[in-house]
DNA sequence: TTTCTAAATACAATCGATTGTATTTTTATT
DNA sequence: AATAAAAATACAATCGATTGTATTTAGAAA
């Protein structure tokens, strides 16, 4: 069964001039609210926009005022919290100052990031938001940005020695704080479960992983880091090497929650005690983290703050394209949220 | 410290084709690969092109083309793990197609879903793929896509009486499914958590639910269904109501996880032992839903098959815009996993 | 070499809205 | 009523790429 389909209705501003017989320019200008315009003509020109069906075409329109009033945002995946809560801080951002966001993910491919930056510029976005892939290594995939002008800023995943501003995580502090608190508990070896060295974020967890050593008397240990991409079958891993270590490990650090969890599982099920026998903390407070038993403790990253954070400064790079800045660098602290992954009985 | 900053490279068609002494209209199929264009001038151009940092104006092209190639997407959250593996889906068959998503959540706000389709539709985007917000009502809001014809398609929670195609899951079958599992697990008292009633998706859960009732000779009391907005807050407040009734309820069938986790964590703190007193079905299979203890049963929705099947049928749908299909409906069935939430000790 | 055909390129209109300038209309002033 | 000033509207160019048609060029056949 099939029938013919009305005809999509493509009305401009001129068939509307033409219906009043008056100028398509008049026609704009009412529709924007004008001051060049009589309140009557406006009112005329409203109510046939509105009979005809009229509907802005905004590429025209972008095209001519060469600004879309669009940011677009590239993050490694949307369904990671951290990700999805920085977004929502973006949105809100952006929403208060008139901006639409396209939201796109990398999937962790630096070849998808490439691209969605070209497709990004190519569709004259006013600037983007980036936290960058495990893949990428460095930023020269962002020229085709900045050739055009095109203002970017980083949140979180960063490349280094790149003159974009970026609103990060005190990665450094996380990672010392979660380690000096497992410290406390009473652990002395402690393992610490590292991502993709390129990314600084991971680098300077696990720097602070070291420094926290460093400043209780705790020797480090290389092989105590184990790194991984973070995902679920690396916890598994990393659980099953621990086991295997002829050092009786007391205390995990992961970089993230999701290979902190799979570790606890793996660990949970071959009869170990957490945190009596090993306690452990993990990185970004997802979801499960508050689920799973012990609820595990971790940092959180108040993604909302940052991705506000990023879109401020968006905004005024945006509005400041003549003058180049000096690019500014906003460190955002997490907090350490204490739950029973690492409360020992000792603690009651 | 502020510096002048390099003038935005603004190459056009226009400035290559001065650069080479040719015409712009040459440029243009030369950079479209046209057989109209020799081999050495593409060359020419390309090469010309590249040194001068060219690149393309998707705005003048797509207005000039009315044809953007990119589809909007519009979720209630992208945190949903439903969701996101969705719209995982959704861009593994589009980025097939040539085509570039562009991924919105209307926040469960029903203003917000408007908005954004009216924008999605300004920006002339071929198709829009949608699942509806908890306040939405009716189709009404999809009329400047309609008038545009912007081909639209729903999946999941969709409207009803409306004349677009939709993906959906068996949700009359899934409640089935999950009320007979805990049924036969030997629940007798069962509670079931339902959402926003306009929402097909709740409706036909319950449907489900109260029909394997029925064929189990189980009489369906309307006080044991608890609307909500199926929040983790909903969760708790519906877990205390069940500890105030005055009939011993032994099972929970949740219309989603988030909710169904929230009330086991409260149930667990009161002493109740799951699934031993009171056995708990899920609804989406969310990540924490694997990690709870016990681990929760739940319905897995294929979210990445259903996002697939959308693109594909909207696809259809923008390749023939000149004929009217009759809407296709699409059903998906959900698998229900079986997990520790409703394995009762008699079972071993 | 001339002529014809096909291939390659040039010309110019177009997509729909915006905006600086020019023109007309209205209002105020004398 | 005449004139100046202000307000409203019309005109036309423009954003950058695409594309139907016209023209030029090259190659083949006579």
């Amino acid at each position: 069964m099939k029938f013919i389909v009305s005809q999509p209705n493509n009305i401009t501003i001129h068939d509307i001039a033409e219906a009043l017989q008056i100028n398509s320019s008049t026609v704009s200008r009412a529709l924007n609210n004008s001051s060049r315009v009589t309140q009557k003509t406006k009112a005329r020109v409203l109510k046939k926009a509105d009979e005809m069906g009229y509907q802005r075409n905004l590429l025209a329109s972008n095209l001519r005022k060469s600004k879309t009033n669009t940011i677009g945002v590239i993050v490694p995946r949307i369904s990671r919290h951290f990700f999805s809560s920085a977004i929502a801080g973006i949105e809100e951002a952006a929403y208060e100052s008139g901006y639409r966001v396209i939201i796109c993910q990398s999937m962790e491919q630096f070849s998808r990031e490439k691209d969605l930056i070209e497709t990004l510029v190519a569709n004259r976005v006013d600037g983007i938001i980036l936290s960058i892939s495990m893949e990428t290594t460095n930023a020269k995939h962002l020229e085709s940005a900045r050739v055009k002008g095109t203002s970017v800023v980083f949140f979180d995943r960063h490349c280094d020695g790149t003159n974009y501003s970026k609103v990060l995580n005190d990665d450094f502090q996380g990672g010392f704080d979660a380690t000096e608190h497992l410290i406390k508990q009473g652990c002395q070896n402690i393992v610490h479960f590292s991502g993709p060295q390129q990314l600084k974020i991971y680098e300077n967890r696990k720097k602070g992983y070291q420094q926290a050593l460093k400043k209780n008397g705790i020797p480090y240990r290389s092989e105590l880091v184990f790194n991984s991409k973070l995902m679920e079958k690396d916890g598994v891993e990393n659980a099953k090497k621990i086991l295997q270590l002829p050092l009786k490990i007391d205390g995990i650090f992961s970089a993230n929650d999701i290979s902190a969890i799979a570790a606890m599982q793996h660990l949970k099920k071959q009869g170990i005690q957490i945190p009596k026998d090993i306690s452990v903390v993990g990185f970004s407070n997802e979801p499960s983290a508050a689920v799973i038993e012990p609820a595990l403790t971790t940092l959180d990253q108040s993604g909302r703050k940052i991705g506000q954070k990023a879109t401020e400064i968006l905004f005024e790079e945006i509005n400041n394209k003549s003058v180049l800045h000096k690019p500014k660098s906003i460190v955002i602290k997490p907090s350490l949220l204490q739950r029973s992954s690492t409360q020992r009985a000792s603690d009651h």
